[in-house]
DNA sequence: ATACCATATAAATCACTTTATAAATATGAA
DNA sequence: TTCATATTTATAAAGTGATTTATATGGTAT
C-alpha cells in the first residue's frame, strides 16, 4: 500500500459524445435490439449496454451518442466500434471512423495516509471549498487549473472528476498535494 | 396487584448476538429449512423462528446471528441451542458452546399508581425527556446510569429497554421512584 | 379489530448523499 | 417565449438512513 499518490491513480469512468449519423429511428432499433430500454416520456435516448468493455450508451434520433462507464481511452475507442457494429447489425449506415470527445474523465486516488478535513476546510480558499460532512462525507474542492473538481475524504481518498484528458487528474493531485505539505497537513 | 414496583418486572424481550460459524450457506440453509424466510432483496438475512421457547433468530452470510424473543435468559441460552442443532442437523459444523452477547433487554413495570406525565415533563431534566402525547402516549426519560430508556405512560407502567443485564430495570425504576418522590409526583 | 406511532438493539445490504458531463425532451416559471 | 431545471447513464469516495426481528406500553386512525 506505500505507493505515491501520483501512482494510485486509477480511471473510474469516461464520459465522451459523438455523432454516429444524422438521424436514427429510435423505435426500430429498440424494436431490434433486445436488451434496449427506451421510454421517451422518462428520458428521450434509448440505453444501449455493451458487455466489454462494460459500457453504456444513450443514443438519440439526432444521430448523437453519450457513451460512458468506460475504464480507458482505449475501452471507449472500442466501445464506440462495437456500438457502431450494432447498429450496422440493423443496417443502418454508420461512418467507418468515428469521431469522439471526451467530456469528463473520472479518477480516484489515494494520498497514503488519512488528512483530516476540517483543517482543509478552514485552510484552503474559503470560495473553491465546500465542506458539510451531515450532508456528504468529502471535502469538494474546486480547482482552476486543471479545472476539475476534486472530493477529498477523510481516509486520504481522492475523486477527480471534470478531467478532459486523462492528465488532468495528476496535475491536481499534484497540486493538492503541494497545498496540504504547504499548510503542513501532510507529512 | 398492590405489589412492589420492583416486583412487577418482566423481561419482555431479550436481543443478543453470537457468532455461531465462519460463514453460512444461506441459499443452501433457506432451502432445507421448511420455514425459513430468505429475501434477500428485502434483507441480508435469514429468519428462522423457534416454538419453544419462543425465538426469531436472524442468520447472516458472515456466520452471525441476531435472537430476538426470548423472555428470559435461560431460554435466550436454550434458544441458541437449538438453533446450534438446527444448522448441525444441515451437516454445517457449529462449535459446542456458543457464546453470546446480550444487546438488548426490554422490561416492563408498573408503578402501581398513574402519574401525570405533563407535570414529569416540566419537573425532570428537559433534555432527558422527549413528551409528545398527540405522537406518542408514552413520556420518554433517558437514564445515564443504568443507560437505558424508559417509556413511561399516564397509567403508572413502564417500559425499560435498552438494558444490558436484567439488573439494569430495577435499578431505572428504583431512580425514577426516586426522583418521583422528590418532586413529590408519588405517595 | 388491526396497524401504526416511539424505544433499544445486533446483524448485512441497499439506496441515497456529492461531483462532472454530454445528449434531447418535458415542465414550471418569469 | 425564453430560461432554468429535471429526466438518464456511469463512476468512485464514505457517511446516513432504511430494511428485519421481538417486545411491552397506550393513544389515534382506518
Amino acid at each position: 500500500m506505500k505507493v505515491n499518490p501520483e501512482e494510485s491513480l486509477k480511471i473510474e469512468n469516461i464520459v465522451a459524445s459523438a455523432k454516429v449519423a444524422e438521424t436514427l429511428d429510435l423505435q426500430m432499433i429498440n424494436e431490434k435490439i433486445k436488451d434496449a430500454e427506451y421510454n421517451k416520456k422518462r428520458f428521450p435516448g434509448v440505453v444501449l449496454r455493451m458487455q466489454d468493455p462494460k459500457i453504456a450508451a444513450l443514443v438519440f434520433g439526432s444521430g448523437k451518442v453519450v457513451l460512458t462507464g468506460a475504464k480507458s481511452i482505449d475501452s471507449l475507442s472500442k466501445g464506440l466500434e462495437i456500438l457502431g457494429n450494432k447498429l450496422r447489425d440493423l443496417d443502418i449506415d454508420i461512418p467507418k471512423d468515428l469521431e469522439y470527445k471526451v467530456q469528463n474523465i473520472v479518477t480516484s486516488a489515494d494520498l497514503g495516509t488519512p488528512i483530516n478535513l476540517n483543517k482543509i476546510a478552514v485552510g484552503f480558499n474559503l470560495d473553491k471549498i465546500e465542506y458539510e460532512p451531515e450532508q456528504f462525507p468529502g471535502l469538494v474542492y474546486r480547482l482552476d487549473d486543471p479545472k476539475v473538481v476534486v472530493l477529498l475524504f477523510g481516509s486520504g481518498k481522492l475523486i477527480i472528476t471534470g478531467g478532459k484528458v486523462t492528465g488532468d487528474a495528476k496535475r491536481a493531485v499534484i497540486k493538492i498535494l503541494s497545498d496540504l505539505s504547504n499548510l503542513g497537513l501532510i507529512q
